[in-house]
DNA sequence: AAATTTTAGTTAAACGTTTAAATGGATTTG
DNA sequence: CAAATCCATTTAAACGTTTAACTAAAATTT
């Protein structure tokens, strides 16, 4: 069953060299002796050995694919998403995906994924946020790095961003459009980076369509942007702010928070309230009712992230190139035109 | 920075032979040498290539991941997760997960997943129901197989399969245990073994209990158990029937489904009617109430099939054991005693 | 003390490729 | 027509390991 080069030069009557120059195309050969060699490597259904491709090319034809441990084992399959998309570029592209998770609290002491330590990956792919640790330990190894969704503080790697601040422009203009002015923004955990531009988008929104920023509509001193904080934040903004029609929560999860605590309140959603979250997680249909949301495109950050590494992979040089993917929004049930007073 | 095993051999002054067989404690070597060359190893750094070692030893340290396009792409991340749990596992065993889905209509001409052709897998998981034709083809290559969630036609492989009856039990024992009498099953699809395994486990808890099955209370003509479906059974079965208390749905899918038409039409959950789903998927806890289900264990589904795998490539003889992975009702909100008439 | 066994280590082949250098015949050049 | 060039192909080394076969010294047996 298994066959190697040699079976196929001796059938085919040339050297394992010629052999090789027709798979790979590295040499002319003739016509005639590339058609008989391609035929039999199709007889004996042949097929290179990585191992020994990867052992003389130096090449492994991996790709490793690191993400924290917490983002690898939480319930919304974001960075998974992402990772799949990897997944799916890199069958086209001929690569395996090795993928690891590490601590969050990596520290100098843990040792390094094995696909590194081994060399079984010809580049890497980080997803998240990540211990600075990790990554200098990492940057050691002269490996080409592709960062998702992180900005690392020494910068000089392709990066794939998502385009927040068009999003949230996108999902502020949608609730403008519907005649909305009340429109008030929860956050949290304002300190990370893609919360702040998210923040940034509303207020340009607002600015462009002249309506005024008012801080008392602007909830964002939860810590975290859970769906627990999206019921108190919601909770803090109503009682103190009656005539509100319209909310932008900074991801789905805070919103489907304040979809409870407005459900809980006998606010109807989007009669009374219109919703828009950020993300589009999976559970948002579910939802009663189905989430207007902005779209993360994370299968195609995935792709994209692959491409990068292919790219400098082959051309060693990786000029550090950013790549925002653009969002989407997604209008489902929750929002609606603004009634008149 | 890359060392070999030449550079620790020279460094250490022993042959090359002697610091493999310390690396693998292969043969008996005297404490001295041994921590020398440990020493040696340390301070360069050396970490053996994996390709070379591939090459020479015929075994590549990879195990395949094989699932369909369809359940590598949907929205629930059911096999995903699954997944996941091998790759945990992998990793503290030593192993790398190559990852790749097939079309669900792979047909004669379809190539197999890369990792068969070039031999870069000791052994091969197959994740969900799998064309024939596929299994056929692969079974030519005599690689230790496990099936997670599916049972081959011609079964001579391991297996991992959720407890479905013991699940349907447990789910409908709870609504006994509640007072309830008058509980409903809501199924689809019911060709499928996971299925019907879990009617016959409704069925069998009633009986148990003394309770008369009615056939009208079990609603199975769907023909796939998502959300709609679930929808449109609750709205046959609650059309006709208005003593209904409880319903058993044959997943979370159809119960979101049924808790949506419960919503629509008046009905308190749990006041009025309790409802409990299967699989335990992420979005239930989004749900308004929080869903009570049955919660399969998918991280340590995978994990499992590792651990079989495993043991089929270095035992060599894999005897088709069968792994039950148990289940787990999880009491959320949706569920409470049955109110007095 | 000679013969045998054990122990600790070395040598060299093998794994399946790629590729630089060599070859030898055909074609072109002066 | 000899010399130079070109083309298709072969030879052989290299990649970094494992391991069977060998060796030499030490320990044990007779």
């Amino acid at each position: 069953m298994k066959s190697t080069i040699k079976d196929v030069a001796k059938k085919a009557n040339v050297s394992i060299a010629t052999v090789s120059f027709v798979i790979n195309d590295s040499k002319p050969i003739s016509e005639e002796t590339k058609t008989r060699v391609l035929k039999v490597i199709k007889e004996l259904n042949y097929h290179p050995s990585k191992s020994a491709v990867s052992l003389v090319s130096g090449k492994t034809g991996n790709i490793g694919f690191i993400l924290t441990d917490d983002h690898f084992l939480r319930t919304e399959p974001f960075y998974t998403t992402i990772f799949l998309g990897t997944e799916f570029e890199a069958r086209s592209e001929g690569y395996y995906i090795l993928l690891t998770s590490i601590r969050p609290d990596f520290s100098e002491e843990d040792p390094l994924p094995r696909f590194i330590l081994n060399k079984s990956v010809d580049g890497i792919i980080i997803a998240g946020k990540i211990p600075h640790t990790l990554i200098e330990r990492i940057s050691a190894y002269k490996l080409p790095t592709v960062f998702i969704d992180y900005i690392p503080p020494t910068n000089s790697c392709p990066l794939v961003l998502i385009d927040n601040i068009q999003g949230a422009v996108q999902a502020t203009n949608h609730l403008i459009d519907l005649g909305h002015t009340n429109i008030a923004f929860i956050g949290g955990d304002i300190g990370h980076p893609s919360l702040s531009h998210r923040l940034y988008g509303y207020k340009q929104a607002l600015e462009n369509a002249n309506i005024s920023i008012k801080n008392n509509l602007i909830v964002v001193d939860a810590k975290y942007p859970d769906k627990q904080n999206g019921f108190n934040s919601a909770k803090k903004l109503f009682s103190k702010n009656k005539n509100v029609t319209a909310v932008f929560a900074c991801n789905d999860a805070m919103a489907i928070g304040v979809l409870h605590y407005l459900n809980d309140n006998g606010y109807k959603v989007p009669q009374d309230v219109s919703l828009v979250g950020f993300d589009d997680v999976e559970a948002d249909i579910m939802l009663h009712p189905p989430l207007t949301t902005i779209r993360v495109p994370k299968i195609e950050m995935g792709v994209e992230a692959l491409k990068l590494i292919v790219n400098s992979v082959k051309s060693k040089k990786s000029l550090p190139k950013k790549v925002l993917v653009p969002v989407e929004l997604i209008v489902r049930e929750s929002t609606s035109l603004c009634k008149p007073k």
